[in-house]
DNA sequence: AATGAATGAGTCTTCATTCAT
DNA sequence: TATGAATGAAGACTCATTCAT
């Protein structure tokens, strides 16, 4: 019980943090408006984190963790190769781009405390493996670099469409990948399906 | 007649923080950082720029002109859409991915500082020009998604390609990005070019 | 639990500035200043104070409060206004005087920083109240600027009497206010007292 | 005529530095913000002023001149001590309260760079020695004492009053000066002399 | 003589972290 | 364990004055 309590104020921690990083950088976020926003006193920040550097690490480590089990998950559920690009596209893929925060965090600042290197690479190994590679006409190192560029475009893409200065929306940037994929890869992913209710992450 | 402001002090700042703040980041770098690297005293940086923001943003808004310049005088000098797409490619690109200090700086801390939505309006509107817009599979919106996500995407993947511990190289995501848009668009932009001399951007 | 902010702390570095501020002026004293002088570190006076403001604000603010306290108290005490006067003139305005450091702030740099006009709002209101307006040949604005040149005048003369080279003492100034405030009123306030103990202003 | 010039400029930059130490305070301004406001640039200044603090000084220095040589000029013209005391009531003193950003600078930060006591002396030997101290309920010192309440008074009560929040007009403070003289002294000034032409300062 | 870039000691203030309570 | 005052190195920036041109 107690531990769960504990448990609760380290989430607290972890979301303002995650939301005050996101809104105004890790730099221009100090303890004290970490502080303040929680209403924790500091040394309960510090009871529960080594340092500031721990707690971006622990949103992007954490975080990251949480996407890439949803993935395998989703990923695993399936034998077709087919099925298996479309969850990731249309169930995967989505439920990222919906935390902003998070991929503001992991794109900006965070480079510095996070190797996103080891996510990028990754990710790449669990998307390769489920692209029929015959018939494309990259290598591997090719194609692992197409991975990141369009995982990388993606998420930087989506980021900055947020800014509404930019006529561009997420819902384009999705469009524009199933399109660019079905082309590529010579498959049909099929209409965009409606929202699909999905809290747990066990699809349908 | 007292001393004139000197050019060639100003473009040192510019340089030695542009390194540092590649390297360290821009809130790693202290102003006596800068300082110490340029060996200038600390008035002098502020007789060259108000404040430290302002020495960001001159490198981002400086080094932008330049490479804008750049990409606009390659596609004027061309009236055919293929040729102008080649120089793009083949040139600007190229040409753009060698400065990973600037586009580090440009893509990560710097968002704060520097309006990159506008960057990317810009790019956006001089490359969609040059495509052949008929067959292809996109509206206008996602043709601008599409662009975004690439320019997005390579220059992030350059970015990080550069700490070693991925498999990919610039190499790789410039092979990715030609034959990508030669199947997309179903164009043929011929064989890489081996490295063009090119110094002074006066296309033939 | 942690340690609680220390108020005999926070007294030592007000009695120290306002040392300072009255020995060298506010710009000529420095934060460093105050730190060597009360042997606290710099963190220290910033616990306790938000800037360098902040300091001369509560000295001249409380300072103040104590005057008005002292001053209200004493008067009340009283019913008789002749026996009010007295106390002004024999109590309250010689332990004003005393305090030169707090007098020195007051009039000269705090006045940027602290609204000497409602002071003198208010002690005009308190003082106007205790004479007897009856037979005076001035109108109430007129007494109001009699006040305020009063009191100004003395605090000033006070203030510039101490240095040594003006040859009239605030015995002088003393004097002269009892004999004018007798004339100008036709009222006898009695021999100066012998400097009254009175060091709690708890007036009989 | 060249010498013309240059006291021009010197001018400029004395009254400009005037109006900015008055407005700001002598440590709010800088001399960077003189130079800006008199559109000199930064060598002239120090050409005509060997520092910051002689420019100060030589306002209160040469603006001190200017009202003394006034204040024995009237007082000379005049044979009759209740004449003199009347030019000094109102000719003198409204002139003198005319120029309200010499009596801020004068009485705020001005203390620590001009000698105010001297000024002080000056005066009241001045002016002491026009009244008939036969009859008067002072000795020396206390006059002395006197005379330096009024004029202090009258001057931080005049700075004051401009500051529209208190509802005391110079006006005010000035009818108060005169009917408090008049009884102090037993004379009769007459009435208030309409605003006098003026502007050579030998009295009709 | 006129100019204004150059200078660097010094300013105020912040802030991540510690540790006495 | 919980707390929040204490700490001081480090931060960005200012500015009166000089002096090369």
């Amino acid at each position: 019980m107690a531990r769960l309590k504990n448990e609760k104020k380290r989430q607290t921690i972890l979301e303002t943090s995650k939301m005050l990083f996101s809104q105004h950088g890790f730099f221009n976020t100090s303890v004290s408006d970490i502080v303040h926003e929680t209403g924790f006193p500091v040394g309960t920040i510090y009871t529960y984190f080594r340092n500031k550097e721990e707690i971006i690490q622990s949103i992007v480590e954490e975080g990251w963790q949480e996407f890439r089990r949803d993935l395998v998950q989703s990923v695993d559920g399936r034998n077709n190769s087919l099925d298996r690009l479309r969850i990731v596209i249309d169930v995967f893929l989505p439920r990222l781009l919906e935390d902003l925060d998070f991929i503001n965090i992991l794109l900006s600042e965070a480079i510095q405390y996070t190797r996103i290197e080891e996510k990028i690479d990754e990710l790449t190994s669990i998307v390769s493996s489920i692209i029929p590679a015959a018939g494309l006409p990259f290598n591997r190192s090719q194609l692992e670099a197409g991975l990141m560029v369009y995982f990388l475009g993606i998420l930087n893409a989506a980021r900055i469409a947020r800014s509404s200065s930019v006529g561009v929306t997420i819902a384009d940037i999705m469009s524009f990948t199933r399109i660019t994929i079905e082309q590529s890869l010579g498959v049909m992913l099929g209409p965009t399906p409606v929202k699909e209710p999905m809290s747990t992450p066990t699809s349908s």
